[in-house]
DNA sequence: TTTTCAAGTATACGCTTGTTTACTATCGTG
DNA sequence: CACGATAGTAAACAAGCGTATACTTGAAAA
């Protein structure tokens, strides 16, 4: 029979789920380890116990995290659309996928921050260079992302309220021009 | 740190520059007021005794921080090419001006968020849109303030290394499409 | 010179942080 | 049952933070 009460794994898994709210709720360097304890419903000290460290708990939930793959995979001549839309429905909603949230509420210390530059090489610019044809790939992703990271900047400076008067459909019409200029093969 | 002199105005002054710098370099979180005071080769105490507060010091020093203004000035038909310029040189060096360092290593505090989220809005978006003839010009100065903001996140987060195999002038030449269909007066 | 007052200093307060240490409680097993 | 392994707990640790206090110093006014 599986232990109810006194199970390890279930409460690191436990602790692990509420790390990732956490995370992409307030960013690392807002979230303390007893508020993910205190989530979690274990003891502050089961934390460093189960995961070493709060920096390696968060390249766990890193690991462990989705990406933007929904809307990098699939044809890339449709890419700026979906993309256009999966920015704008962020910046109309705020939700977004968890990588995506901690991103632009990057923490601040170095060891954090070379955690999430390799994530987003590996999950933003790598997975849609390797969709597009033709030169300047890595060119063409980078700009796509200078979109989709500054997007969550905004959106978390202003706020939802900061953008309730600018049209949203308008957004993102402009949003997958944009994409489509970052991505076109053709430069210039 | 010997003084020459027991002046308040300059050792403010001083105090102050200092805080600039060191914002616009490590973003607010991470620096301490203990920093900004040895960088300043003042008293602890006089910081909290001259600028009220950390958070009043941040404040004042986003005031007087300069802003893009060169790059948005000018004939709006050739504000693309400025912005891509500044934001690619920004991406090549590293360096910028104060207040965009400091809002793409936005401090997660809600009472500087709201202080960088007013200085976004007038220094940014109402720069740009009041710049634009046209329609939508709000909505095309929040998308020009998404790429801005972007090209911060993705410098800090993957450093000067993480772009030395992308070719900058090609980024730039991007840039200045990207721009140019956020601004364009006509949408889609 | 003496007085005076603000500039500057040294230090500590109260708090929060991540982390660790001893301890207790509960389980499977001999 | 008893016992040992271990999940979980309570408490404190050391360090760092912003801030406040009481003191010292130096230059100008008297």
């Amino acid at each position: 029979m599986r232990l109810v009460t006194r199970d390890r794994e279930a409460t690191g898994e436990r602790i692990l789920a509420a790390a990732a709210e956490l995370f992409a709720e307030h960013g690392y360097d807002q979230v303390t380890v007893r508020m993910i304890a205190s989530a979690a419903g274990a003891n502050v000290a089961l934390v460093n116990r189960y995961f070493g460290s709060k920096a390696n708990l968060f390249a766990t939930v890193l690991i462990t995290a989705s990406t933007v793959t929904a809307a990098i995979e699939g044809d890339p001549a449709e890419m700026p659309s979906r993309l256009a839309e999966h920015v704008a429905h962020r910046l109309r909603t705020g939700a977004s996928e968890p990588l995506v949230r901690m991103l632009d509420r990057a923490g601040t210390s170095p060891e954090i921050r070379a955690v999430l530059a390799a994530r987003v090489e590996t999950g933003l610019v790598d997975a849609i260079s390797a969709r597009l044809p033709g030169p300047q790939a890595r060119e063409r992703a980078l700009l796509a992302t200078v979109i989709i990271l500054g997007a969550g900047s905004l959106r978390r400076l202003l706020g939802p309220e900061g953008l309730h008067d600018a049209d949203l459909t308008v957004l993102e019409a402009r949003l997958e021009t944009a994409f489509r200029a970052c991505l076109a093969p053709a430069g210039g």
